[in-house]
DNA sequence: CACCTCATCTTGACACCGTCAGGATCATGG
DNA sequence: CCATGATCCTGACGGTGTCAAGATGAGGTG
């Protein structure tokens, strides 16, 4: 649609993209709903009807962040050998992309209590991104305990990594990092 | 000193205390300098001279913060047995104590860019702590990497469970959840 | 085609926030 | 005893999120 119309035609979608850009830019903690709408070429009022609130379109961002990641991992494992064990260390490798590529996102998802986490759609998204992680440790084997350990090396090295600590695995040639994670990875889950 | 006289007595130490009920109560992000000021029953402009703005207030938290990190590994290595491993299986299970048990001030610390990271004094703090984390492998025969990894799982085990997420964890007996991060930590360290 | 209804967007106001300038208060040393 | 400087307060400014009320125009109904 035309950006010259009182109604704007596809706002709702045009806010999103700026509040994306808003994040990327300012962070988390200094996102501005009145910028965002700025960026937008409207008024500092009308997000409020199509997500409520300042904490409605975050939820919304993080919905649409949570998709992005999956897509991150799926194309990790697309790269990696069929068989179980590679394509849980490349879910794991997506993971550490994902919080590298869109930083800003990984925070608003996984260290921010902007978002409304007891909203539907985002418990799901969540809860996808938590069943594929799952399924890929059910299928090499591993059972609720082996999903935490694997979940949680997996983050801790996204987290770090994305917050710039972990200097000794960020300056390395990027197949020498991947294949250091790959280690650290495999290491987590049981029976290698 | 009395709370009755003009000039506080100890206006600086009293902010600080504020400071972390105001950041245990609403969060980092939601964290107000005003807020803090009525606590400490002072005007909102006070905080200025002791820590210059809302920055230099949270970065003075933030040091307060890697204190305190230290001082929980130190708890638990001291009733863990002194050879190098189990002590730096402790330390682990210290780092995710911390987080359990000021959720708030490892937000601060980890995971939000407002206090500021180039501060001196901030940095000696960090540094400190990673100092500790790198000795602590080192004595159990490790190198860069193997910091790296048992960093990431500790951080990543302490990040999740403060999160609310890793259920499976969260909600076994504190002896049963203790063994099952020992044994996470242990695996991360090679040739266990 | 004319009209009406309602979703959409704007304007304006309010309270709160962080920060700065300038004034009030008090402790201390000459 | 008084002056100086550290400490704290008051008041103001621009910016922020949210709400209420009005303007606009698209789409269905007569």
């Amino acid at each position: 649609m035309e950006d010259r119309s009182y109604h704007h035609g596809d706002l709702r979608a045009a806010l999103l993209a700026a509040a994306e850009v808003e994040l990327t830019e300012k962070g988390v903690e200094a996102f501005s709903l009145r910028s965002v709408a700025k960026r937008a070429g409207v008024s500092h009022a009308a997000p409020a009807h199509h997500f409520g609130d300042a904490r409605g379109l975050l939820t919304a961002l993080a919905v649409e962040g949570f998709r992005r990641f999956l897509a991150t991992q799926h194309r990790r494992e697309a790269l990696a050998a069929a068989d179980p064990r590679a394509q849980l260390v490349a879910a794991g490798l997506g993971y550490v992309d994902f919080a590298l590529a869109y930083p800003a996102l990984f925070r608003l998802v996984f260290s921010s209590d902007r978002p409304d986490f007891t909203d539907p759609a985002l418990c799901q998204a969540g809860d996808d991104a938590y069943a594929h992680l799952a399924d890929q440790v059910t299928a090499a084997g591993g059972g609720p305990l082996e999903t935490a350990a694997v979940w949680a090396t997996a983050h801790g090295l996204a987290d770090l990594l994305a917050a710039g600590r972990l200097k000794t695995l960020a300056t390395l040639p990027p197949e020498a990092r991947d294949s250091a994670l790959a280690a650290v990875l495999t290491r987590s889950f049981p029976g290698s």
